[in-house]
DNA sequence: GTCTATAACGAGATAGAC
DNA sequence: GTCTATCTCGTTATAGAC
């Protein structure tokens, strides 16, 4: 996410400040980052007021309950995703640079010492709000989605090679990354997430 | 854990009341379950009070703090854990059996709708008081390095085939493990959890 | 070892001035 | 849209009687 390759849409005539992150969007980022490092139940209004030097009662403005920031939270990061995803589409590789890609986007988000959004909210599964519960069971329905339409096609054109079905191992991409970076948050850190995930690319792309 | 086989160490001579059950293992009953459905930030003495009708200040005689508590968690979990894998390697099967079982230790756990223990704490990681982060690399270790050598034995014996070493197919392992976990509690359950594990499995013991 | 009572603090959330 | 002030409740933890 974050690529570049579609300034034109983001362009906006005759506006005088083009400040790109006004208070809610920087409230998202700061809550983001705590999600993502120390789950729905490990951060609090008070740490985003205290990093944003925003009153708590504004980030009430903003998001007034913890609920509704969480769900923005997923919403945004779902729709930046499956951006994402389409980028990827667009960029017209094989499957095996396709799934390369996909991987990429994980890599990402490891290296900033977090865990994946959904990932870590599927962890606090029990404890969240419906709306919530939902988001989360989208973004892997999604991820998935696309991810066995890669594998289909790449079985179709035989630079891909699996047993089971395409959805199967989509399934288990997504357990195994998600896996991956849960684990390699307290043991082996980047290095060891890199060797787990190249042996998984190694697995599907070997016609030994 | 908590097979049978042992039964002999247990007894206690000339011991009144047998009751198995003192508050202390209790509480770390109670406890244990929170953390792997609700994680470590999701829970307070007072579920653990509400569900054994025992007073919050009893539960603080017993684990003075709640880093006690959960450092006597994941002791406790560890050394069920790692008496399972000895009656794993005891039970004098092939590798592949063996991996077998140890998969199975994962699903007796998904069954009862909870998340592995360490991998739940590995989401809340960042949270965690240095005791209990420690207890939880201990736990990864042990279990790769567990996993690692029955690997090994597997290749050597000609009963198990996979790509690059037993030590980063040992971290793939866990980690697809712990990651078929945390997604199957939000999407999919048992049924997509048990599809990845035997694609997993039998992907090591296909020799296409 | 368990209880009642309470301290000390932080959480999510609201009221209302500016 | 941001602030100060406040509310209510939950959390971890302690004191001291039984």
């Amino acid at each position: 996410m974050r690529q570049a390759g579609h300034a034109v849409q983001c362009y906006k005539p005759a506006m005088a400040a083009p400040r790109r992150t006004d208070t809610a969007d920087r409230i998202l980022d700061v809550a983001e980052r705590l999600v993502q490092t120390k789950g729905y139940n490990g951060f609090s209004y008070a740490d985003i007021s205290a990093e944003l030097k925003v009153q708590k009662a504004s980030l009430h403005h903003h998001y007034p309950t913890k609920a509704i920031l969480g769900k923005t939270l997923i919403a945004r990061h779902s729709k930046r995703f499956i951006s994402a995803l389409a980028a990827i589409d667009e960029a017209g590789g094989e499957p095996p640079a396709k799934l390369k890609a996909y991987a990429k986007l994980y890599t990402g988000v490891l290296r900033k010492q977090r865990m994946c959004l959904c990932g870590m909210l599927a962890a606090d599964f029990e404890t969240l709000p419906k709306p919530m519960r939902t988001g989360v069971v989208e973004f892997f329905a999604a991820n998935e989605a696309w991810l066995t339409e890669v594998l289909e096609d790449g079985r179709k054109r035989k630079t891909l090679r699996f047993e089971g079905t395409s959805s199967a191992t989509a399934s288990f991409l997504l357990s195994s990354l998600e896996g991956a970076m849960l684990v390699a948050r307290s043991l082996g850190g980047m290095a060891r997430f890199e060797t787990v995930v190249s042996k998984m690319l190694c697995d599907l792309t070997s016609f030994r």
